[in-house]
RNA sequence: GUGGAUGUGGCCUAGCUGGUUAAGGCGUCAGAUUGUGGCUCUGAAGAUCGAGGGUUCGAAUCCCUUCAUCCACCCCA
């Protein structure tokens, strides 16, 4: 038979164990934060109707979705977890109550050409809420405050929420006469912390066909910069010019000031004029979260407000919030940098059981034991040397051995052998039990990351 | 989609003005050491040098084609 070389494609993450471990220990923070304010779990299919997912037609998602077909049918691999809520919402609009909240945490697919910390699939970590024709200023303020306890749990105080207004962005741009030209410029305005205000100015001119007097206004625009308060302060300066610009202006005091009362420290989120991007359909408020000592890997986590969510499936006006979390990015930095928190238990169990007679029975009975006081327990079966049980405790990174034999099972004991420290006491089951949570509760478990 | 670079055991790398058996490290496996692991020592397995074609007496090395990967752009989480 011909070996079929084992590779994994590029663009996809593929994960050992111990770092699937953590994974999984990172999406356990995400549904208990996300649930703890409320939101309701939600998964939808991987595979749509690729009428559903195009509806909206053109653009990236055109070019990057993955798309096929079985027989008749037209198919497309989901490209965000937004769109398949549109469907969700509308398909059961009748039975959801509003404002509905839900949290999807969930692999997309994107095909494009795959590169450091950009991924074909991903996961996203979604939350959005939806309202029924109105949606409250104040849950716009809500999503970052959540995003920001998320990160807390994962650990990381180094990173920034953005925050920005369209309408702000529309109205300031409306008022130099500049509303038909207003995607392009936020596309370029975007680009100013990474290739300079010059280049800006240079696009602005040349590509967007702005007269030097508009440049010099955007340009002048975004160069505010300062503490929240500063900024908002500034912005007053261009009120009572234009209503779309007055009204983003008080949307952004709201979210600033509640964001504040939600919790959520100064120095992990700021007003910031040159964040515009995320899809088309923002509305509103715009959110774009950094790390601040990663600032070349782009935004991890970003949404903002939409007014018509699910225009395409229902004649009924459904504004919402909502935020996306990259998480499959997010791992792939945390790891890279080495910060992963090697406290984090990444063995898949606390305590191995390792019979040391060819008879099961015993060491059947005393995992079970183990389990029932409420510790993951791996009976490990093969007829191997010992010092290849061993081996194999070390390589799990167990905390504990437990071990087996004719002494042990002729007195009713076992020895629960610490295997960093490498000690070892001989208890009855129960007791190893209280013994085994004892040690693994003072975190003196701490798992080994290198020896 | 556009531009640039790179492909050598599972992983990382040496070899590249062509010259016989492709070298090393990590990892894997075995033994030293048959109820006490990590360290050390010894040994072993594992590569048609990405694939296909060409030049040549001779190609990992030069040429062409192709595929794949990586980087930048585009766009995005």
């Amino acid at each position: 038979m011909e070996i079929i070389k084992p590779r994994t494609l590029s663009g996809f993450m593929e994960l050992l164990p111990d770092k699937q471990q953590r994974f999984e220990r990172m999406m356990e923070i995400l549904r208990t934060t996300y649930a703890s304010y409320g939101f309701a779990p939600l998964d939808t299919p991987v595979i749509e109707d690729a009428q559903i997912l195009l509806a909206k037609g053109g653009g990236e998602t055109e070019k990057q979705i993955y798309r096929f077909t079985k027989g008749d049918s037209d198919l497309a691999l989901r490209f965000d977890l937004t769109v398949p809520l549109a469907k969700y919402v509308a398909l059961h609009y009748n039975d959801l109550a509003f404002p509905f909240r839900r949290y999807q945490i969930s692999k997309v697919y994107r095909g494009e050409r795959a590169q450091r910390g950009r991924f074909r699939e991903f996961y996203q970590a979604d939350i959005d809420i939806i309202g029924d024709g109105k949606l409250d200023i104040l849950n716009e303020a809500e999503i970052p405050a959540i995003i920001y306890k998320v990160f807390r749990g994962f650990g990381l105080t180094r990173f920034q929420i953005r925050v920005n207004n369209r309408k702000i962005l529309n109205g300031f741009y409306a008022l130099l006469g500049l509303e038909e030209k207003s995607g392009e410029i936020m596309r370029t305005v975007d680009k100013l912390d990474k290739i300079g205000a010059e280049k800006v100015c240079t696009i602005l001119l040349e590509d967007c066909g702005l007269t030097q007097d508009q440049a010099e206004e955007i340009l002048k625009f975004i160069a505010i910069r300062g503490t929240n308060a500063e900024v908002l302060a500034a912005l007053e300066g261009y009120a009572e010019k234009h209503p779309l610009f007055d009204q983003g202006l008080e949307e952004l005091k709201a979210v600033t000031v509640n964001l504040a009362a939600f919790g959520v420290p100064e120095e992990n989120f700021a007003v910031d004029l040159t964040i515009a991007r995320g899809l088309d359909y923002y509305t509103g408020t715009v959110y774009e979260t950094t790390l601040l000592d990663h600032p070349e890997i782009g935004s991890v986590c970003s949404g903002g407000r939409y007014d018509n969510l699910a225009g395409y499936y229902i004649e009924k006006a459904l504004p919402g919030v909502g935020i996306s979390i990259g998480l499959t990015r997010l791992f792939y930095v945390l790891d890279e940098q080495g910060l992963l928190n090697p406290n984090l238990p990444s063995a898949p169990a606390d305590a191995l059981v390792l019979p040391m007679t060819s008879e099961a029975g015993p060491a059947i009975a005393l995992a079970e034991t183990l389990r029932s006081a409420g510790l993951r327990v791996q009976l490990y079966g093969e007829q191997k040397k010992f010092k290849q049980k061993m081996a194999y405790a070390n390589k799990l990174a167990v905390p504990f051995a437990v071990l087996l034999g004719e002494d042990e099972i002729a007195q009713g004991m076992c020895s629960v052998k610490d295997m960093r420290s490498g000690q070892q006491v001989t208890l009855p089951p129960v007791e190893a039990a209280a013994h085994i949570r004892a040690a693994l509760n003072q975190g003196s478990q701490a798992v080994i990351l290198e020896r």
